[in-house]
DNA sequence: GTCAGTTACGGCCCCCGTAAGGATC
DNA sequence: GATCCTTACGGGGGCCGTAACTGAC
């Protein structure tokens, strides 16, 4: 058995049984992937993958085992190149970081600037996606971190840490009815036509069940993946704006009528999600921490080592959570 | 990086840093193994073993991650094969079991039976030893499961799984004053020269307590690793023995009288350990439940999932053992 | 002087890449 | 007919084993 082998498989499962694409994802030739996946079935004497005529059709149970094993592997063997680059050079390395438009824009780049002057030598590289998007680039590894506020459960082999709490406001232009109210509920943003995000995104889920819960529904005539489509729209006056208060800036959008909307909604938790088992450098901890002072290395190694997130919320439920 | 080279480099600190030792238990050439290992070492870019002059002297910290991670992956490599086997032909394959002479002779053999009518192409090995050689083999590999009541808590990437509850009599020649006592105290066996197991063995840590709590020192005149010995002693009339209750026979030992002791002592648990993370076959999910009913294959994969064994203590706090 | 690890060298196996063949859609 | 995997074959690298060398106790 070679660690090839088991890179071979689990590519020709991530590339959908393509077995060219693989080769050409991984630089090497077709018939050379053919040959080293039936030598370790061979070797194993058991199939992996299920074929009708020439084509691979399917995973079979055992290969699915097998390849769940050997995913866990490659990402210790990456663990043993991130414990050898620790030693080596403590404050070189890459960070990839997956988020959403959100993050990225609002809530990272006071961290990045700070981090990036505090390790020159580490080369930081952005993904921006849909939540799904980022955490399945967490999930294979191509990313360090997946920062999000929804869609991060649904993979159990990240562990998933809770960052920080945010809530909503409405934004409305100066000439609207609602700016001029000092507070609002419910029922009066349920009046209006309504901007904000699309499904999936950025707590979107918390929206919905508010007005769930009052019985409401709520006239939705935009939807956007991030604040700033949105504001546009508003500023357009196609409807009334509702977005996270971080995505809001009193500078920039001195235009606009900022209410605060936080007594109307549950709040929602940004995380920080990697992969369950994975070495972690010294610098990485530190992005963490810069990003939310509670996550200490401690406490995050401890947060590794439990069974599923569910566990990881138990152990974070005493905690009060920066508010953005 | 190759799988190989981490077997060099583990198997490289089991034999205490001798690489020529490593080749010969390897079947393989001395520089063979130091060669792979310069590579490894010149591949990651750090020292696994500190050399002074040609000789290994001691293990680097970079080193010491580096080949605990190895571990984890040759155990998950042993997995897949495991896992392999269990897909081809599920009722064979090995079964190593690591305990000590009291279990092997008092509590395994009719599971043993039963198992081995049900599995016949299973080929089963018993590895008999002290606590702690035991603990060695499972956490080494070598052995799937231990066996055992003392020392098995030391090692905290094995499993341990208690099992049945268990507690002692105390037996005497026929000729013997207490013979005709119907129940006796603690000072009562304090009187007399006694006979038990060595200390680290089968529970002898909680007869130890019993008479310190009580404020009395037991004349220890001959203490051995199994009940057979001290039987043998005691017939000698050298003194009154302390075993365990299940390893007395009313009809191999009618010549001798036992008192039960139970209300004396604090009861013992008999544990079962094996490596975290390994792909347990379905027989040995079997051989668990059949050695402990309440370990049904559900259980034993949630204990598996655990941090440590504080966490499996817990789990199975309100559970009520078998007593033997 | 003995033991242990390194260096040097040669053979062999295995892995990869190219090219052609056959199956499936 | 296009796509995709398999088979066949040749080149090259790397792993292993033997043998000789060198440093350490």
């Amino acid at each position: 058995m070679k660690l090839q082998q088991l890179r071979y498989i689990v590519e020709v499962l991530n590339n959908n049984l393509n077995v060219s694409a693989t080769a050409e994802s991984l630089y090497t030739s077709q018939p050379g992937i053919s040959k080293q996946v039936r030598m370790l079935e061979d070797e194993l004497g058991v199939q992996i993958f299920g074929r009708s005529g020439k084509h691979l059709t399917h995973v079979t149970d055992a290969g699915n085992d097998v390849i769940n094993i050997s995913r866990e592997i490659l990402a210790k063997v990456e663990s043993i190149k991130a414990v050898a680059r620790e030693h080596t050079l403590p404050d070189q390395g890459k960070l990839n970081i997956a988020t959403t438009h959100t993050q990225a824009r609002y809530a990272l780049p006071d961290v990045i600037q700070g981090f990036m002057s505090k390790y020159p030598k580490v080369s930081l590289h952005m993904h921006q996606g849909t939540p799904s998007q980022i955490s399945d680039l967490a999930a294979k590894g191509e990313a360090d971190f997946a920062i999000a506020t929804e869609a991060l459960h649904l993979y159990n082999d990240l562990v998933m840490l809770p960052c920080y709490h945010w809530n909503r406001s409405v934004i409305v232009n100066k000439d609207h009815p609602l700016s001029k109210k000092g507070s609002i509920d419910i029922s009066d943003i349920a009046k209006y036509p309504l901007v904000t995000y699309v499904f999936g995104f950025t707590g979107r889920s918390e929206l919905d069940q508010a007005f769930e819960r009052a019985g409401l529904t709520p006239k939705i005539v935009f939807t956007a993946t991030d604040a700033d489509v949105i504001k546009t729209y508003v500023r357009l006056g196609v409807g009334i704006g509702v977005i996270a208060s971080m995505a809001v800036s009193d500078e920039l959008d001195s235009d606009l009528v900022k209410i605060d909307a936080s007594h109307l909604f549950d709040y929602s938790t940004t995380k920080i999600g990697f992969r369950k088992g994975s070495f972690l450098r010294s610098y990485m901890y530190d992005f963490i921490e810069r990003f939310a002072p509670h996550l200490t290395k401690d406490k995050v190694e401890k947060a590794m080592m439990l069974k599923n997130n569910d566990e990881v919320e138990k152990m974070f439920k005493g905690v009060t959570l920066p508010v953005k």
